[in-house]
DNA sequence: TATGAATGAGGTTTCATTCAT
DNA sequence: CATGAATGAAACCTCATTCAT
C-alpha cells in the first residue's frame, strides 16, 4: 500500500521517550489498525488482532489492560496531530507577512492537511468513527479545535479581513466555509473516490480560487 | 426529543402497502433507532433494544430474520429518501425556468435537505456509522448517487453554465463545491454544533452567497 | 414416490373412530412424518411442520397438546402393526397344517414384512431413531416383542422341531437366526441399498434357502 | 461402567501426534459421549456437556468450532476402527491357508468384532444415530464399506467358493447372510438384551454353525 | 516477557408453547 | 376451528480478560 505509516513511526517514537515499545508491540499496534480500520472498534475482536499480528492473545493484555486501552493508546495521539499543528509554523508565518496573500497560506496548508491524511489514513477512518461513541475523545477534540484551531484561525481570518482581503462575515461562518472546502476536498479525494484518476495540484487550485471568490470582499 | 420520526410514518406505510407492521413491530423500530444511533450497530444489543422496546427479546427474531435484517430494514429505505429526491421537482422546474436564477435553485435545496436531516436526524446517523461496514448499503448508496443525484446534477449545472451564469469549471468540481459547502453547512448545524443558537436563514443565506460568488464567471 | 402412505390411512381409521381427523389435521401428520424421518425428533422443529403443512404454528398445539404428543400420535400406532400382526392368521395356519413345510411359512413372513415396510418406511425410520429416547416406546416395544412375537414364534419353532423339521438349538437361538436373517434382508434392501435394482423374489428364495439349510437337523 | 474406554486413548493418541489434548479437553471428549449417546445429538445441550465435563461451556468451543465439529472429532475416527480392520492381518491369514476352514475365520472376525464393539459400545451408539442425519459421516461410510469391507470379503467368499467349500450364490448374497448373522448377534447381545445372562462362547459357535450350514455347498 | 487454556458474562438466535382475535 | 403475534427459557456461540506455566 502507498500509504506510509507515518502515525506508526510517531507512536513508536512517542513511547519510546517512556519505555521502548517491543517488536510484538508494534505487530500487535499494526494489527489493530489494520482490523479496526476495517471493522470498526466494537466490530473487531482482540483474537482477531492477536492472530493478524502473530501474538498470542494474553500478549496484548500484557501491553494494554483493556481492549480500549489499546484503541486510544492509538488513536488519541493522532488526534492532536490531526488537528492541532496546521499552523504551528505557518500561523506565525501568516501574521509575519510570509504569507502575504491569503492563497498562499490556503495552499500551504491544505497541501500539508492533505499529506497528512494520506499519511494516517486508516488512524484517521478510526478517529472518525469512534469519535461519536467515546466521551474522552470528543472532549479531547473538542478542545484541541477550539484552543488550538479556531483560536488561530480566528487571529488569521480577522488578520485578513482587517487588510480587506476577506468579505466581513462572521468569523465562524468565513472558517466554515474554508474548512468545508478543504476537508471536502480531501474527504472526497482519500475516502470517497480514491479510484479516481486525480490531478491533485488541479483540484487544489481550483479549490484555492473558489473559496478566494466565495471570501473575496464585494465590490 | 424536537426531532420529528418523518421515517418512521414512512417506514410503516411503506410495510404497511406489503403487510401491516403490529404495533409491537413499531416500538422495536424505533428503539433499535434510538439504540444502534447511541451505540453504533456493532455495539448495540438486541436484548437493550428489546427491553427499551418493551417487549420479549424473541419478539424481534420474529420480524427480522437477524440484528442485521433489522438494521438494513430501518437504513435501506431513508437512503434513497436521502440522496435522490432533493430534486424531483426541482429538478424539472430548473430546467423549465422557475428558477430563473442559480440562487434561488440552492436556496430551494437547502432548505429542503435541512429540512429532511432534521426531521431524518438519528436514522442519518446511523446511516453514517454503517456505511463503511455494510457493502450492500456502499453499494446501493453508490448507484444512487451516481444515477440519481451526478446525473441530475450534471445537467443543471451545465444548464447554468451555457446560460453564462457559472464559471466554466469540471462539473465533478463544481457540483464537489456546490456539495461541500451545503453539506457543510448542514453537518456543522446538525450534528457538531447542535446547541448553538443558529440563524438558519441568515447561515444559508451566506452560504448561497459563498458559493454564488465561488462559482461566479470570472470577469 | 412409491411409497403409499398406508400408515395415514390407517391413522385416519384408527381416530376415524373418535373424532374425525380435519383436512388441516391430516396436512400436519403428513408433515411432521417427513420432517421427523429426515431429520429426527429433537431436530426438527414445529415451525418447519407447520410450515411445510401449510398451517399456522398455532394449529398443530390445537391438536396436539405438546410436540411430543404429536411425535407419539403417530409412531405408537405403527409400532403396533410392526411387529404383532405378521402371524395374526398366519400363525393359526401354520399349526393348523396350512403351512405344512418350514419355508412356506417363511415366505408368507417375509413377503409380507418386507411388504408393510415398503409401505411404511418413513415412519419405520422415525420409530427407530426414536425408541432409544423414549422410555414409554420402550415398554411398548419391549411388551409387544415379547407377549406377541416371542411368544407365537417360540409355539411355531417347537412345533418344527418336534415334526423333526427343524435343528434342536435353543428356540431363542433359533429366533435369532430368522429374525436377523429376515430384518437383514429387509433392512439392507430398504434403508441402504434402495438404489440398486434388486430381484426380491430371487433374494428371499435364497434367504429362506440359507435359513432351512442353516437350521435343517443335523444328519 | 464395564466399558473400557478404548475409543478415549486411541482419540488421545491420535491427537497427540498433532497437539496434545488437555485435560480439560479430555474431560469434554468423555462428557460428550456420555450425553450424546443417552440422549442422541440434537437432544445434547453444550451447557449439559460443560457441566459433565466440570468446564466452562466456552471451553468446549476453545477446543470445538462447534458442537457439530465436537461431534464430528468423536464418531469419525471409531467409524474407520469399526469396519476397516477386521481383517488386515486375518485377512492375509485366510489367503494364506492359515485359516484353512473358513469357520476358523468366521471365529476370529466375530470374536473380534464383538470384543471392539463391547469396548466402544456408546461410541457406536452415537455413530449408529447420527449417521442418517449427517451426510459426510454416510459419505465417509459408504466409502470405507465399499473400498474395505466389501472388497476383501469378495475376495475371501470367492477364494471359499472356489475351494468348493461354500456355496455358489452371488457374493453381495452370501457376504448379507454372513454379516446379518454376526452384527445380528452383535447387536442382540449388547444393545437389546445386555442384561440376559450370555453364554458368548456357546452363541458364537452356534452362529458360526448356523452360517456354515448355511452356505454349505448343496449336496 | 510471552503464552494459550480457561473462564463466565453476555451476545444472538431458536423454539415449543400460549393466547387474543 | 384456525391464526400468527408474542413469549421467555434455553440453545449455541463469542469475546474480553485472567492466570498458571
Amino acid at each position: 500500500m502507498s500509504e506510509v505509516d507515518e502515525w506508526l513511526a510517531e507512536l513508536i517514537k512517542m513511547n519510546d521517550d517512556a519505555e521502548k515499545m517491543t517488536h510484538k508491540q508494534i505487530k500487535i499496534v499494526q494489527a489493530a489498525v489494520e482490523v479496526f480500520s476495517s471493522k470498526g472498534f466494537a466490530g473487531s475482536s482482540t483474537s482477531e488482532i492477536a492472530q493478524k499480528a502473530g501474538v498470542a492473545e494474553g500478549t496484548i493484555f500484557r501491553h494494554y489492560k483493556t481492549k480500549k486501552e489499546l484503541l486510544l493508546s492509538i488513536v488519541a495521539p493522532i488526534m492532536t496531530r490531526l488537528i492541532t499543528p496546521f499552523a504551528l509554523k505557518d500561523f506565525v508565518k501568516v501574521l509575519e507577512a510570509d504569507y502575504p496573500e491569503v492563497e498562499d497560506f490556503l495552499r500551504a496548508v491544505i497541501h500539508n492537511r492533505m499529506n497528512f491524511a494520506q499519511k494516517n489514513l486508516s488512524v484517521i477512518k478510526i478517529l472518525l468513527h469512534e469519535i461519536p461513541f467515546h466521551p474522552e475523545l470528543q472532549q479531547q477534540f473538542k478542545e484541541i479545535v477550539a484552543k488550538q484551531v479556531l483560536l488561530r484561525a480566528t487571529k488569521i481570518v480577522k488578520h485578513f479581513q482587517v487588510q480587506g482581503k476577506m468579505i466581513e462575515l462572521p468569523t465562524e461562518t468565513a472558517i466554515r466555509f474554508i474548512a468545508s472546502s478543504a476537508i471536502g476536498l480531501i474527504l472526497i479525494r482519500l475516502l470517497f473516490l480514491p479510484e479516481a484518476d486525480w490531478n491533485d495540484e488541479q483540484e487544489i487550485e481550483y479549490t484555492i480560487d473558489f473559496i478566494m471568490h466565495g471570501l473575496a470582499p464585494r465590490g
